[in-house]
DNA sequence: ATTATAACTTAGTAAAATACTAGGTAATTA
DNA sequence: TAATTACCTAGTATTTTACTAAGTTATAAT
């Protein structure tokens, strides 16, 4: 698995969408503008989400993109995995040999990990993240972001 | 946050160290050899997870790692944490200015989601893999791998 | 029809992260 | 004293990330 910055754009791109995309398509522009992303980067990144039918785009003026199903039936798994290749199958499928089992068995761990983490994020939908959002306040500039910050600090305290 | 083949490296040789390390430290050495990471970069790794006290060195001949506390008291967040700075705080904090307040908004949900994921996998430890590993058998070169790849297909197609 | 718009495509590149090599020093055991 | 292993620093090849540049198609408005 795999989780990055690359990924964290495609999900912020996909929200905006989602936020957005109710009265006609937006534009890659638009999202370049929003997100502080450079339009061409994103032209790749909309390449593998429209590859995985995540986006559908228009063309010509007026057009730009729509979400390519329902936002609850779009997974933060499925947006991460269109971006992020996640193909990182580390069982020792006969091309590496696993001498004593010993790599091969904390391969197999981690595949059972990586699966769980991806099993998660399936079941969080773009939908699901827009209405968290709702519920709780999200002021700009917050003065005391707080959340993890604290339990990093506290870690490294 | 952010999880890559870095992290997977950091887990599986802390899976190593729980493995292993019963009767005595465990080397770089044998890891290195275990997991086919060279030597130097483990060393890298293990300056990390020593800084956060993770694993707890042990000079000299017969030497080598323990891990720094109970293998139940070490999650995969830490464990993450120590190596891959996760530190990808994007709430506009001033210096990125938010216009329309939309970039902070998506911010902010991704934050939301990013906070999860690593409560995820703060409840998950060590220990817990290791357990989760005995129960369900581990067998190498298995035939039908399954799991993530059928989702993928399936989703592909 | 022409023009403007915006999706789509390809190639090249600067910067960063990844993973490694090489060459040490310091502590500990035999 | 010698061997072993942690520990440290600097340099580097490779890969990934994110971008610039320069196009081509499709479509809507003039």
């Amino acid at each position: 698995m795999r989780l990055s910055t690359k990924g964290r754009y495609a999900v912020t791109a996909m929200l905006d969408l989602a936020l957005n995309g109710q009265d006609g398509p937006v534009t890659l522009s638009d999202i370049s503008e929003n997100q502080g992303i450079s339009l061409s980067y994103l032209e790749q990144l909309f390449a593998a989400l429209r590859a995985k039918k995540l986006v559908r785009g228009v063309r010509g003026p007026g057009g730009g993109y729509f979400l390519g199903r329902e936002a609850d039936e779009i997974s933060i798994a499925n947006i991460i995995c269109a971006v992020d290749e996640w193909v990182e199958f580390t069982r020792c499928q006969g091309k590496e040999d696993c001498r004593g089992g010993q790599r091969c068995l904390t391969h197999s761990l981690w595949d059972d990990l990586s699966r769980q983490i991806y099993e998660f994020l399936e079941e969080i939908s773009l939908a699901d993240l827009v209405r968290r959002g709702q519920e709780s306040d999200h002021g700009c500039h917050k003065e005391k972001g707080g959340s993890i910050l604290d339990d990093i600090a506290e870690q490294a305290a």
